[in-house]
DNA sequence: GCTATTTGACCGTC
DNA sequence: GACGGTCAAATAGC
């Protein structure tokens, strides 16, 4: 019990780490637009790959039977290595045959499938190694991410036809190894209801998406996780549960600069629950608990400051103490250069500037 | 000529 | 020493 609370503890830190990156990118999208130069927009691009990676931490966290990795604190993932408190921490290197500068990421996000589609996974891979393995009748692919040299991904997937697959169709197990760490930044694109369809899919994950964002997938880019990962945690922060049952078509988003009682509309109309946390994270019934009373509404809404400014002129974030305040307080409220942070803000923030939504 | 793939050799682990 | 994973030179394809 007490390691499950130190692993709340943990995943609370990083959803407070989160949800400071998210002010200072809030504030500086809140520019007006002729503000925006390559400066600024660079800035954004960092804050948003570095909440990215502090998402794809918290949700290695709460990955079912990675407790350990809670217990140890940030996830040990390659890109979440590259935050602002683990600069010059010595980085394992494993591999000896790796010299100079380069370093081998520990062993980590083993992950196997049995698919008829080995190759449409939406990342490219370049083929590194092939290898009869004893008692099996065909021989172990090896493959690496296209991007290991030039972005440093570790990203690593074993192709194996099953012995019993003989004939059609043919089954592979694949077994990819570490994540991949080769984002970047992708050119605006402005997701909206428009383009959001009306049918939903399910990944290897188990979590429901729409075709608009499996062709962004299988386009070779694999935003499909990215996409449910970001409504994960905008749902955490914000404090609202935006999921939809898997028969259910996903409602529209409002514009937006529409008012923000269609989100209360469409809550009410069955969006609500189970969130996308319930679904597909596993967690106990305590640790349910915990996380909803921990991120229900631990933060107050984030007030961007009026432009101009700079990221050091940013004031002060509230202390991330758990607020009383509902999730009724998270609302959208857009006047002027003062906009409040909800779920809904986050998830467009997201949709159209995170690098997860990036092709490599 | 450039790039991707193949494949034998090498290395680490058990 | 067997085995699996990786390297890197050779080869193929464009």
């Amino acid at each position: 019990m007490a390691f499950q609370q130190e692993a709340v503890g943990k995943l609370r830190e990083e959803l407070g780490r989160g949800y400071n990156l998210s002010a200072k990118l809030l504030a500086l999208l809140n520019q007006p637009s002729h503000l925006l130069d390559c400066r600024a927009q660079e800035m954004a691009m960092a804050i948003s790959q570095e909440l990215s990676q502090v998402f794809r931490a918290s949700l290695s966290m709460l990955k079912p039977g990675d407790s350990s990795r809670v217990a140890e604190g940030r996830a040990t993932e390659p890109e979440a290595a590259l935050t602002e408190d683990s600069i010059g921490q010595p980085t394992p290197a494993k591999d000896k045959r790796i010299s100079g500068d380069e370093v081998t990421p520990p062993r980590i996000g083993k992950e196997e499938e049995i698919t008829a589609e080995p190759y449409k996974d939406g990342y490219k891979w370049k083929k590194y190694g092939q290898k009869n393995i004893k008692n099996r009748k065909f021989a172990r692919l090896y493959f690496r991410c296209m991007h290991s040299h030039e972005r440093g991904c570790w990203a690593k997937k074993q192709l194996q036809q099953e012995d019993s697959s003989i004939g059609s169709p043919p089954l592979y197990k694949v077994t990819y190894l570490n994540d991949h760490t080769c984002h970047q930044v992708f050119p605006i694109v402005n997701i909206t209801s428009a383009n959001l369809p009306a049918t939903s899919t399910t990944t290897r994950n188990g979590a429901q998406f729409a075709p608009a964002c499996r062709h962004l997938h299988d386009g070779g880019n694999g935003e499909l996780e990215d996409i449910i990962m970001t409504s994960t945690f905008t749902t955490v922060i914000g404090g609202a549960a935006y999921a939809a049952p898997s028969s259910t078509p996903l409602p529209s988003l409002p514009p937006m600069d529409e008012s923000p009682s269609d989100l209360a509309s469409y809550e009410a109309g069955g969006g609500q629950s189970p969130s996308l946390l319930d679904l597909s994270l596993g967690l106990d019934e305590a640790m349910m608990d915990e996380m909803y009373f921990s991120c229900g509404s631990p933060f107050p809404p984030v007030e961007a400051p009026a432009a101009p400014w700079s990221l050091s002129s940013l004031p002060p974030l509230p202390p991330m103490e758990a607020s009383s305040v509902g999730p009724a307080a998270y609302m959208p409220s857009r006047g002027g250069h003062s906009m409040s942070l909800d779920a809904m803000t986050m998830t467009e923030i997201f949709l159209w500037s995170s690098p997860l939504f990036s092709p490599r």
